[in-house]
DNA sequence: CCAAAAGTGTTCAGCTTACACCCATGA
DNA sequence: TCATGGGTGTAAGCTGAACACTTTTGG
């Protein structure tokens, strides 16, 4: 018998990263956020926003201030992906990383400070080449937010406050990259009772204007202590 | 703007261990694979099983080191749950612990190795207080167990290569701590065609005796390929 | 008045759920 | 022969999927 738990001592330590995957939805494209990268190696190539962890900080405060730094944006839809730990995976250095995957309205978060970061967004149905193990990391993030979004109404932390039903609509077959029955698509959103018809139209898409609608919170926490769900059929 | 990209000088390095949640079933009660601790703090306390990654090897492998060190076991079932990042969550050190879940065949593996390294298999229906955030991590693996076991047959890995169908129901009771209705159960699992009746009975636990099957792999193979998942309803 | 997008119901198939009795056998 | 666990089918309700026309209004 050998021995597996060892001592603090004998621990190796290790960099330890963050890297963000950061969706946002626009001109009916879902898109990630994606930055030029500044040191060697690859240096100039596509790749995620991404830091070091600090000392006393944990995994998800680190996922917080590079979201923060970045965007501007604070109080995100955000969660832990995966921990990446192949040897190799960094070419400059071994370096562990913990990737995560946030949600954001990209209406609302700082376009200055994403241009002085030389961030750009892409069209995740057109995606660069990234560095590393990035789109490896945005596949598994897709996957994950496609899961999710059948389930949880997290497509909503990709809109505005408010917004239409088509619109919504166009996020989800911009998720999924397939069409959506009109008819059963409004059918599932709203018999869960989490959207509010609002008193007004949105004119700027069609002559007819389509109604605003909001998603209500409250009835959403309600329904998920029932132990309810929001379902979604793609 | 300040900087949040930096550069690999810049960056600290941390203890980076692998705890493992090692699931068996045995006695028609789900459990869990718990060690004492050998090191201060806590030491004497129980605890999953750990260890820190050493230079050259991916998470994964240092997962599957720890269970082969542990088991004798090979090439079973795992999956990486979570990467547990707070900053005091090891009094000892501050140290990332990167969760992995196992199942394995309870009757298969290497009981004596096991009392060699004082491990213990408990029930999870009456699991004792863990170090440190271990508690939360087992937590979270039933989640993943619960959730999983729903559309892949993964509660075949906890069962010998054949097994008969009350044995199965009575896994699956055990996962999702709920009585499950014995027709509705069989019809759902044998539809999926991936079960193969053998013709041989068990005769330890009734006078008549329950037909022996077997996992066919090629066909859940077959089914995967073409997009369908196994569905037990529970 | 017409083009363009918004809005609206129904039907059918398949799935989920609930439910009760006979069978085989060892003691 | 009886107690014990193994094995079997059906009906009702619900859910998902497919499908086409009317409404509104700016130009």
């Amino acid at each position: 018998m050998s021995k597996i738990i060892k001592g603090y001592s004998e621990g190796i330590k290790e960099l330890i990263a963050i890297d963000c995957i950061i969706f946002g939805f626009d001109n009916d494209e879902l898109k990630l956020l994606v930055i030029k990268r500044i040191h060697e190696p690859s240096i100039g190539e596509w790749s995620l926003i991404g830091s070091f962890i600090q000392e006393n900080e944990s995994l998800d405060n680190a996922a917080k201030r590079i979201l923060l730094k970045l965007t501007g944006l604070d109080n995100v839809y955000m969660s832990q992906l995966y921990a990446h730990g192949n040897v190799d995976r960094d070419p400059g250095a071994r370096v562990i990383s913990v990737s995560y995957f946030a949600l954001i309205n990209i209406h609302e978060h700082d376009h200055k400070l994403v241009k002085e970061y030389g961030a750009r967004w892409v069209s995740i149905s057109n995606l660069p080449a990234l560095v590393f193990d990035h789109n490896c990391m945005v596949e598994i993030a897709l996957k994950r937010l496609r899961k999710e979004a059948k389930y949880k109404p997290i497509g909503f932390e990709l809109l505005p406050s408010k917004f239409t039903l088509p619109k919504l609509q166009s996020l989800y077959e911009a998720i999924y990259q397939k069409k959506i029955d009109k008819r059963n698509f409004r059918k599932s959103i709203l018999k869960t009772d989490v959207l509010e018809k609002l008193d007004e139209k949105e004119k700027e898409s069609s002559k007819k204007g389509a109604f605003y609608y909001s998603f209500n919170e409250a009835n959403y926490k309600k329904l998920t202590e029932m132990g309810f769900y929001f379902n979604v059929t793609v």
